[in-house]
DNA sequence: TTGAAAATATTGAATATTCAACAATTGAAG
DNA sequence: CTTCAATTGTTGAATATTCAATATTTTCAA
């Protein structure tokens, strides 16, 4: 059996469009979930990194959550407006910014993981476990790869 | 061997973070590559589905390439202007606009192509051809069962 | 056949993102 | 020490995307 060449190969058989097209799909079932806190995917992401207690500095923050500085200082405003979080010059490099989550942003966190978790649940429930956890360890180890 | 209730998986655990984490990655190494014909993946996704010479709807295109409407029509416009590609009218249901592939889009194409399966080859290259089909045929699935 | 509803594509205003320039602070070489 | 380059975060202008409204054509039921 013989191969087409790549270059014929339609759209779907590449890897970047079928990563594009997985990833818009649960990106707006995640999406819809959260709606009902009104809030977009970006924002859980960064409350649950803050979640942790620790103050992290803009530029960690931005790389976790995959947004560029700009974005992310732009959401940041948006969320202290709302008392989710909130900055502190870090002591250590005045440079720095650090965040915090509120205990409203904390609550709010909690309401969102479960939200979440109950989309990852339902993927399971269709796709099953054993190809959720394999997909999952395939994913990790690309992204080691891709440096 | 007990597991962590996933209200407190840390977000990397996540496979709507995996999946976007490994989108981002990839999408720019190609972004780069492509670049050096000054064009946005978006549109060697356009010149790719329209290349098989059939025309293709806006809804039809939109929905093959991930962008919604408007943002195509917009994108096509430019497009139109760099002489890629075409707008006739369908004769059989005049509310549609077939799209088709100019020759200068057709040759602008099969250079794009040739960039984008190297980029292929460099990732199997190092995260190995079993893992990156297996990948694939993964992603397929969880599309198929997304629904 | 007519008229209302659905489908298709585009437009313009509102919103979000990105790029490049800036300000502030730190680090480090001379 | 002093100065110059690098790091960090923000801002404003340019660009891109999205939402809602529109225009056109088709479909289909009465």
């Amino acid at each position: 059996m013989v191969k087409p060449p790549k270059e014929n190969f339609p759209i779907t058989e590449h890897l970047t469009y079928l990563l594009a097209q997985a990833n818009r799909e649960i990106n707006r079932q995640l999406e819809t979930r959260l709606s009902k806190e009104g809030v977009p995917v970006e924002q859980w992401r960064i409350l649950k990194v803050l979640s942790d207690g620790n103050g992290h500095s803009m530029g960690e923050l931005a790389d976790a959550v995959l947004l560029n500085h700009p974005t992310l200082t732009k959401m940041i405003d948006r969320m202290v407006s709302d008392a989710l979080v909130y900055r502190l010059q870090d002591p250590k490099d005045r440079r720095k910014v650090l965040m915090f989550v509120s205990d409203r942003g904390k609550a709010l966190c909690r309401r969102l993981n479960s939200l979440a978790v109950s989309q990852e649940e339902h993927i399971v429930e269709s796709y099953g476990d054993k190809s959720t956890n394999e997909l999952k360890r395939l994913l990790g180890s690309l992204i080691g790869s891709a440096t």
